[in-house]
DNA sequence: TATTGTTATACTCTATAACTATA
DNA sequence: TATAGTTATAGAGTATAACAATA
């Protein structure tokens, strides 16, 4: 019997739905960009996740060290925009990083509402392995695809979201 | 998302990226996939959010109206494994969609311990004009790419995480 | 007046444990 | 014993309003 795709309802098809194992139709959804996308973070995001708690980070307190080892300096401000935080939300994040010795507020030097954050010495190094810990493990996440496809990918994505 | 640069220039100072909006680097982030790909998701639901929103459905729910009408009888489990979803999370969902008469619950024919879900009539007119919206949306965020370029963004993005 | 950082809060999403009824 | 569905609940993640200090 030919591999079926059809739309239609019968009851010897919802019986055979209804049984175990059984093939599931997902054309659509695996049509769409944002699903195939979502999906593939989640893959991704689950393997860098585990790799980031040996340092005890999460991926988005990564994010900002990252940003912050690569523009010192930068305020609250700018690290929501860039990563769209809601700046209320990065409050905690940055308090805790703080208290964990990795950043530290210093008030900017023309604009006293703002803040300017800035790696520690300790975040520094922190922040340099994990760089290195989650380079090998989106490697290691997206093993499937050659170096150029992985290239071709990132270009691809960033077509979609740059201009934002 | 909003704009990540401004146009405006001022002096110079000791800290370049103390002063405001200069360009930020993200060289790092943006040679990850994961970085990528999240940020694409962002953009790509937030234009599909809105355009179903006139639908008053969410995408979980096209979701899993959309594997209904290809997948006629499958049972809430079906669902949770097919969509990442835990179980009593769906529980809320299928009843939201029953009660505005989008889905039946049966009884499964020989597992007295499941359900069946079923789209109703109103269920099955719904989740075709969704299916049409949504993939219009689809296009529009995802306009920067060529119908090839965005053929090959979703072949990659499956290579990625197909086997899980 | 507008903006930075902040508090408080609420809403959504996701995750876990435990129960029931069936298998 | 194991599984499908459910309940209750806890924990993240994300959202808005409002305030103080400063521009």
């Amino acid at each position: 019997m030919p591999s079926l795709r059809t739309h239609k309802t019968s009851t010897a098809e919802a019986d055979a739905n209804a049984d175990a194992a059984l093939k599931i139709d997902t054309t659509f959804l695996r049509s769409l960009v944002g699903y195939n996308a979502r999906r593939a973070v989640l893959h991704i995001i689950g393997i860098v996740m585990q790799r980031l708690a040996e340092l005890e980070l999460k991926v988005v307190e990564l994010s900002v060290l990252s940003l912050l080892a690569h523009n010192t300096g930068m305020t609250s401000r700018h690290v929501c925009v860039e990563l769209s935080i809601m700046p209320p939300n990065l409050v905690a994040l940055v308090a805790a990083l703080e208290r964990r010795g990795l950043i530290e507020r210093r008030p900017h030097p023309s604009d006293g509402r703002a803040m300017g954050l800035y790696l520690t010495e300790a975040g520094k190094v922190l922040t340099a392995e994990a760089e290195i810990i989650i380079a090998q493990a989106e490697i290691d996440a997206t093993a499937r695809l050659t170096p150029v496809e992985r290239k071709a990918l990132i270009a691809l994505l960033q077509k979609v979201y740059d201009g934002d």
